[in-house]
DNA sequence: ATGTCTTTGTGAACGCGTGCACAAAGATGG
DNA sequence: CCATCTTTGTGCACGCGTTCACAAAGACAT
């Protein structure tokens, strides 16, 4: 079983590190709404500001794309905007697949974000054969056996995952063996996938748990917690 | 002089790494899973297989936690269940508030992770009175305006946002006014909280930008990119 | 009891990411 | 043209997280 490698080994030289690919996006997005404001020309402070971030880490994350800034000046929103847009890939087109058509797809297929960042709906599937035809956000529901001629006829490499928890791998192997090279997943299960294919997970549930902790530890900040508290069940 | 003196191990303190609290919950998911086959004991390797991670690093994950391993053997399932979930503090009820009932909040009210694992939706909210008294997973929506007293008397510390971007940072600082002190955001927008305030963010857009910078390298693996490529656009 | 075998727990090394602090670059004004 | 001022780009150091590799611990058989 080919456990799913969602890391690369080691970064090529010309690779750019992976937590400053992780927040392109951020940039982008504060930089297209100064774009639309008009506004010429943003300095790395005000930036990291807007995106919330360190303003050096800002800078470094720029210098590994090039140097797209003028000293004294700032940066040229309009350039940047490209120069961000065309190494993340979004100056083409990007056909998207979304399997399972519940709430969450749902959610998906109306997120606005979709559309404006290059990437299409070029399907919506669902296993429910009662849900086939009706429309969601404008686009007609379509049986999951319809999944592998979409993908091919799309070209489709980015596969979403928004199903039950139980139909995730067989659905994900699906969408792999069609040609699918990038997933994200919604599902809260791990992935198996073969070399190569990428995974990202969204995982609500965790994202609730991690905030629990925090909460908790922010709760019992000055009393001791009692250490010998043990259940009643104890190791065989 | 490289090596500076070692002030803290930091390591039988209190203090648990943030990417070991990331991965607990992973571990619990597949540890619950385990428990319902009724399985007994099990062995890092086959653990880490399940969780999808390396089994050296879940060892050290565990070993932040205490010695709750036997050698030889393996972990006891059941008793790791409940160390990981106090750890977490999923063995106190959560009261959790969900605002903006669109088709995202839906997904979320319906999502049956919240109620298994200590999180209870404490109230649904929408600034759209249309919607007030409608019935979401069972529960009635309310007004965006009943906001505040629902926190305080139902003592809610944990906001979940899915209201569109314009909305997300009023919509916070009213829940962190009325005591909140957790946020997992799901609009596209950075939020500004006061200190104290823990912030987590679920953003769709960044995550398939992210599969598409990938996607982009893997298409262009042999070829090289025309880096002189410039657009009409050039700096002032 | 003793030896063997399995598996944990962890010391140590390494690599990545972050943030400081500053020199270099260029704009701007006199 | 020169001085000054602003802001970038980056060398460097530090700390966190990951992984390796192995000694210690215990189970189990004889």
């Amino acid at each position: 079983m080919a456990t799913g490698r969602s890391h690369r080994p080691a970064t090529r030289s010309r690779g750019i590190p992976e937590a400053t690919v992780a927040r392109l996006p951020l940039y982008l997005r504060a930089l297209t709404a100064l774009s639309e404001r008009s506004v010429p020309t943003v300095s790395s402070e005000e930036l990291a500001a807007a995106a919330g971030v360190n303003s050096a880490k800002l800078r470094k994350d720029f210098s590994y794309l090039g140097s797209y800034g003028t000293r004294g000046v700032g940066y040229d929103v309009e350039y940047l905007v490209y120069q961000i847009s065309r190494e993340l890939g979004l100056t083409q087109d990007w056909p998207v697949v979304i399997v399972g058509i519940g709430n969450l797809g749902a959610a998906l297929a109306n997120y606005g974000g979709f559309a404006s960042r290059g990437f299409r709906v070029a399907a919506l599937l669902d296993a429910d054969a009662a849900l086939a035809g009706r429309l969601v956000a404008g686009l007609p529901v379509r049986h999951i056996d319809e999944l592998e001629a979409i993908v091919v006829d799309n070209q489709v490499s980015i596969g979403v995952i928004a199903t039950p928890a139980g139909a995730a791998q067989e659905v994900t192997d699906r969408l792999v063996n069609a040609g699918v090279t990038s997933i994200l997943n919604f599902a809260p299960t791990v992935l198996s996938v073969p070399d190569g294919v990428d995974v990202r997970k969204v995982d609500l549930s965790i994202e609730l748990q991690i905030l629990a902790f925090h909460e908790q530890r922010k709760a019992g900040e000055g009393r001791q917690e009692p250490d010998g508290d043990v259940p009643a069940v104890m190791p065989a």
